[in-house]
Parts: C-alpha cells; structure tokens; sequence
DNA sequence: AGGCTTGAGTTCCTTCAGGGAACCCCGAGT
DNA sequence: ACTCGGGGTTCCCTGAAGGAACTCAAGCCT
C-alpha cells in the first residue's frame, strides 16, 4: 500500500491503482492467469517476499479480484481469477503491448498472444466502443461525469 | 521505486511496471496528458510530496515519457507527454474503463471521454489487431516469443 | 536599489512499508 | 513418532514516502 490512498480521489484510474497498484500486484495477477495459482510457485516464481506476498493476497481478494479456494482436504488453497479479476487483465495485455514496442529493443517480445478467434499471432489494439474506429490519448477530450465529486458508493 | 527492480525480467508487463510502476506515477501521467503540466500544479493538484514528485518526474523524463522543457525567460519548465508517454496514456484510458465498471458504484464515471472521430460519449474497447474481434484475457493462448530469455537491449 | 513574489526545486527528519530469513502449524504418508 | 511440504507468521533492518522548512534565480513593484 502506498503511503496515501488514493480511493478517495473522485477518479477511476486512481480508484484502480488502490486495487493493483502496491508493487508486485500486476505481477502476481500475471502469474495467476498464466497458471501459477499456489502460495509457493508464486513466491519462488516471482522472487518475492512471502510477508509481502500475503499481504497482497490478501488485498487481491478482499477487493474481489482473486478468490482463494482449497483444492486438497489437507488446507492447501489456489487463487483463482474473478471476473473481475480477468477483466483486469486485459489491462495487462495492453501493458505488455506497450512494453513489446517500447522496452523490448533488438531481441523482440519475450511472450506472444494467438488469439483463439483467428488464430494469428496478434497484440491488443484499442478501439472505440461506439463506433468501432481507433480510439488513443489524443482522440478524445475529457468531460465531467455524474460521478464527478460524488464518493464512489 | 519498489525495493526490487523489476527490469531484469523477460516480461513486458513486469519492464513497463519499472517505468509506471511507482507510486504516484500513472497519475502524473493522467494529470499531464489532462494538461496540468507545471510542477506547481501538479504539487498541489496531486498532494504529492515535493520531493517525491521531483524524483518521479525526473525518472519519467529519464524513461523517455515526459520531456522537460522551458516556457519562459526565467527558469520555468513544463512537461509534455511524448510519443513514448502519450501511448502510455491508452493505458491509462483502459484502467479508467475498468474503474468506472467496478468500482464507480451508482455515482457513475467522475469522467467521460467524447470520441472526435464519432463525437459519442465512449469507452476504449480491445480488439485483435489482426482480425478485429474483441480480445480479452480468456481469448489468447500465451506463446514463448524471441525475446524469452534475452536481456533487453 | 531594495524588497517582494513566484515557480521550481532541495534538505532534513520521521515514520512506515518492503526484503530477508527464521519460525510455526497442520494434515498425510511411512 | 517422525518427517515432509504447503501455506503462511514473526522478527529485525533498511530505505522510500510524508511533510515542512529552506534555497535560488528572475522578474516586478515602488
């Protein structure tokens, strides 16, 4: 948790940072969606602290985006993606495509998507969701909405 | 910075976590692109300590994303987004678009975006960029790419 | 000419979160 | 009875975030 929350702020991406914005949160979503769902392949996969893996755990569930459930009668749990939790993925994906143009250099991206769909190698492109052409930074310009000022309920 | 750097890893999400993935950072980003470019504005707009917000603008600037420049005689500086930093702003967009679903509650969105090209009130949607169907996390399978296990140039 | 103001930082101190390693608990297998 | 292995908890230490005060360089005011 960083030292000011920013919940508070009447803003959806500062809203969101609350939830996966702490180190290690992306990462530990990554994992889990690429498979990795126990305490221990995530703990050595990741190089993290286990103090501090807990402690995300933890915050990853109370905020509904993984689900923690056992698999064994013995007291052994995974963590599974909420929809909620998926849908946050896809915010990944755009990362990694920004870090596949812009970080990636010479060797070229480390990992690939194949979309089920077509079945190509293919990366996320951003479009809108009205009229379905490009939609970037420059393409829009910002208005104050109802929730402006109001407390998220 | 987190304590634990995450460049050294093959991954495009964990390389643009180092560049983002500090506190306070994606929100001088959004404050920026929202035109609030000037270190007293965003000082006092963000909250930020003084020191942090000089650290993280230098590390932006270091990273290619911002680019520190004089608007005066006197010794004054505005920040503008680059290319690098304005297609960091679509991700930017995406987490808003998750914000305003989850954790907006009956208020609604603090902020909506009108499209130019359509002139609608909009959210970003995520497409293949092959095929042109939507992509979302559960729509890929993740493949080894040339970059596995090759340092970044 | 001397002082005031403003933007853009620096310095310094305190507190709290992250790293790391050791320790603990519990149910199963042998 | 003892060990093993997953899933944590406890402890101490360091270093980053908060916060307030201080600095510096141009203009502006009178």
């Amino acid at each position: 948790m960083q030292r000011t929350s920013f919940s508070g702020m009447a803003c959806s991406i500062a809203r969101t940072l609350d939830v996966i914005g702490e180190p290690w949160s992306p990462l530990i979503l990554r994992d889990v969606w690429a498979g990795m769902t126990r305490f221990e392949q995530l703990q050595t996969d990741l190089g993290i602290s286990r103090k501090v893996l807990t402690e995300r755990l933890n915050h990853l569930v109370a905020q509904g985006v993984l689900e923690r459930r056992p698999y064994d009668q013995r007291p052994r749990y995974e963590y599974v993606l909420t929809r909620k939790g998926a849908e946050l993925v896809d915010l990944l994906m755009v990362m990694k495509g920004w870090g596949d143009r812009w970080l990636a250099g010479e060797a070229g991206p480390p990992v690939l998507y194949r979309h089920h769909a077509c079945g190509e190698i293919a990366d996320v492109a951003l479009r809108c969701d009205r009229c379905g052409e490009p939609m970037h930074a420059g393409d829009v310009d910002l208005l104050p909405g109802p929730g402006v000022a109001n407390p998220a309920t």
